[in-house]
DNA sequence: CGTGCAGTTGACGACACTCAACCCTGGTGG
DNA sequence: CCACCAGGGTTGAGTGTCGTCAACTGCACG
């Protein structure tokens, strides 16, 4: 993993761009984020590991991460997946001895600001406005949990267009397309189903036109066909 | 819904034997729950709806509540069972124009402690010890919900034997004794699936003496063996 | 040129859903 | 006092969606 502590004061810069941290001072930001590191991380880097003990949190600078957990079977379940401006186990760090509830794992070159456990119990946490522009970004996170555990009872073809249409109004572009890179594995495992069953639902909306997918950037074309599909 | 105003101060001590409000001094539950009433609730009765918006936020006093969504096809999906000295809807406090995330109802004669929006926003906000207390609470929530959702590829009998576990580790009594009441049709709306599907596995488990089910009162006998049924 | 990853397709079978009937209990009203 | 109904629980037969297994393509990479 590439270490930068250099680029730290260009890094504070971006972070002025994301929503959560508009009309922030950098002087703020040098105190919120003092002792932070930038990782460079390459395609399927692992950042955190599930179930080890957590010394510091993250925040998405670029490029995306999966938040996983293993299952029983060894298999991967996927929580969440983070874009730029996305938080990453910070609120966990309110734990005595707080350990990664996810695996955090690269999706494609990505970079994160890596921000030390002590930062939010000392400085994060008096800013009461930053604590609840936080657990705003949980509350979507938690919403969008929900939203998709609501649909285990629908059929497969409604729960991929569930979450395609979920990552597509996150996106930054106004446009149907999806900032985040998605394998067929992953949407699979996003939803607890077989790769098998995403490819033959996916791959019949290839070919009527619905959606684009090349190297793994899917576009929704017609996303009124999408959501018909979301009614059972 | 019958509404008490004059027993505040007895709900108070109450608090006071939560984990969440431990060492909290009665002067500083005043503020904190100022204006706050108790709501008596009789079984299945709503407090709050789904999609609704939330001038109050509820801490538990007695009982249990359900907090359910509404699928597309009208059912419901439960996502979370609360037990006295859990919080409901205090987390969305923190967005401007909260609306209710999910809908609340009584399973059994419950009371509820509803605090106004506006104690969260002054008071509670002020308390950076107490907003990390609801951090982990709503922490272990979340980590409750993965742990279901990791276990959606696995057969039915380990996602029940999961969530009766879940609900066994909670309870505060060191007995395996659910303080619940769950019908087999909330069992199944919480995994969602069908409650044929969850009689046809426990009235197994309950004639070879795995659980004992009275009443809606289920009591794990042999903790052991459902465990067993986890590993896939 | 082999290896690993992503995507694809088909055959087969099982687990879970659907539908339908049924029992038992407690409450309510004629 | 009995009839009726609603809610919870149970069971069986039939069906279908989705998972399993297996084989195969194309591509990038060292």
């Amino acid at each position: 993993m590439s270490v930068n502590k250099n680029a730290l004061s260009s890094a504070l810069i971006e972070l002025l761009s994301f929503p959560i941290f508009k009309e922030f001072s950098l002087e703020k930001l040098e105190i919120l984020c003092a002792n932070s590191e930038i990782f460079i991380c390459k395609h399927r880097q692992v950042i955190f590991e599930y179930g080890e003990p957590a010394f510091k949190f993250g925040i998405v600078l670029g490029g995306a991460f999966k938040l996983s957990r293993p299952t029983i079977t060894g298999e991967d379940s996927i929580m969440h997946f983070s874009s730029p401006g996305d938080i990453i186990g910070a609120f966990i760090m309110a734990q005595p001895q707080p350990k990664y509830p996810v695996t955090t794992a690269a999706m494609g070159p990505s970079r994160l600001l890596a921000v030390p456990k002590e930062n939010y119990i000392q400085s994060w946490k008096k800013d009461s406005d930053l604590i609840f522009k936080i657990q705003n970004l949980i509350s979507s996170r938690m919403s969008q949990f929900q939203a998709q555990k609501a649909m285990q009872k629908s059929p497969i073809p409604a729960r991929i267009a569930e979450l395609l249409l979920q990552l597509s109004n996150r996106s930054s572009s106004h446009e149907y397309k999806l900032d985040i890179p998605l394998t067929r594995k992953e949407i699979a495992d996003s939803l607890g189903v077989t790769i098998e069953s995403v490819i033959r639902v996916m791959s019949e909306w290839s070919k009527s036109g619905l959606i684009d997918t090349t190297e793994q950037m899917i576009t929704i074309n017609k996303p009124e066909k999408l959501i018909e599909f979301l009614k059972s």
